[in-house]
DNA sequence: AGGTTATGTCAACGGCTGTAGACATAAAAA
DNA sequence: TTTTTATGTCTACAGCCGTTGACATAACCT
């Protein structure tokens, strides 16, 4: 009807933020710009107005969501008690976004518009940087079979719906996590 | 053109291997009628009529590979690394489909025409077969994650494609994953 | 006030999808 | 041969998709 107030850098955050949510939960060709522009309240063409193309929105989607595996100050000792704590989202309050970015990765991990955009961004910006943190040989290896376990539970869990494994907090399934991505990780 | 021979039987179980490979490659919505149509040198209507509905089309691709996990028998010791060497592809040469299965069902399972199904198919196929060898307490969460490292891998390998993994004979990877199961389902 | 720019709407296109019904022809039966 | 049945083809329909260009109106500037 009437157009809307100002600020279109508002908007297009909004944008972002619905896609963000979308691609969190639906692969990448199952997110579609209209939903989106329905979130937000705005026609279609806006967003693709905004970003170009759904390509690109999905890249800043990603851009957006810097993890940083890196910025706390953890040492590699610590580092398997983490990443099972963080995989589990024992801190549902914490702006922790780590995890949801890595969620959206493997939800599009079989989209072949995304599919590119999604390893590099699994390479660069998971991989490697954990594995700067370790100084063993073989340290690219190891977490990438420390991330298969992590990867592995949370497509249990998120995708797959295994009982068992939601029920997170008994079962000692996090010390088990832990133990397990030590033994990978420290071989 | 001309109409084909005759043998529907056939042709349908040309259209089932077909889609078997097309759905091993491609998630669920990526997977066109028609692209099964086309291999099989035959119009999109046939694919429609012989299997009701894509829906129903992948229900039976799924049924059509009856795993058999249990077929073999393997006691509870020797599982880890049988379950290594078959996620490593140790024997492309056999017709081994289980894990064929579950590559199909983890390329879809973020399709929400195809999650119930594979969801459901993953756990009374794979999760609950496999839990039924161990007879150990909480036998169903050790297999849970003991398949979260073996998807986890999987997905690393095939949709991500992660180098170091790749590489799966050296680096003694095989080893390391058995290690890591033995522990997972061994607590 | 008048003009300009930013912000957003509207309509539509071409393409692809799964599905359905009417039609054609080869094989089999009478 | 004539009839019937199985096996496939052809046409087309809605529906959704991402994308584009032309238009409208609110906000800002002078």
């Amino acid at each position: 009807m009437s157009p809307r107030a100002k600020c279109a850098a508002s908007t297009r955050d909004t944008m972002l933020a619905s896609a963000r949510r979308r691609f969190l939960e639906e692969s990448y060709e199952n997110v579609g710009l209209r939903d989106i522009a329905r979130d937000v309240g705005v026609d279609v063409a806006l967003v693709g107005r905004y970003f170009g193309s759904k390509e690109n929105l999905f890249h800043e989607v990603l851009r957006g969501m810097r993890c940083d595996w890196l910025d706390s100050d953890i040492g590699a000792e610590e580092l398997p008690a983490f990443l099972a704590a963080m995989v589990l989202r024992k801190e549902e309050a914490e702006d922790r976004e780590d995890l949801d970015r890595l969620l959206i990765i493997l939800r599009s991990a079989s989209s072949p518009k995304a599919s590119e955009l999604v390893r590099t961004a699994f390479r660069e910006d998971v991989i490697e940087p954990v594995a700067r943190l370790l100084d063993v040989p073989d340290a690219e290896l190891r977490v990438a079979v420390a991330f298969s376990i992590l990867t592995g539970t949370s497509v249990m869990r998120t995708f797959m719906g295994v009982e068992p494994l939601l029920a997170c907090c008994e079962h000692g399934l996090e010390q088990k996590l832990t133990r397990l991505l030590r033994e990978a990780l420290s071989e």
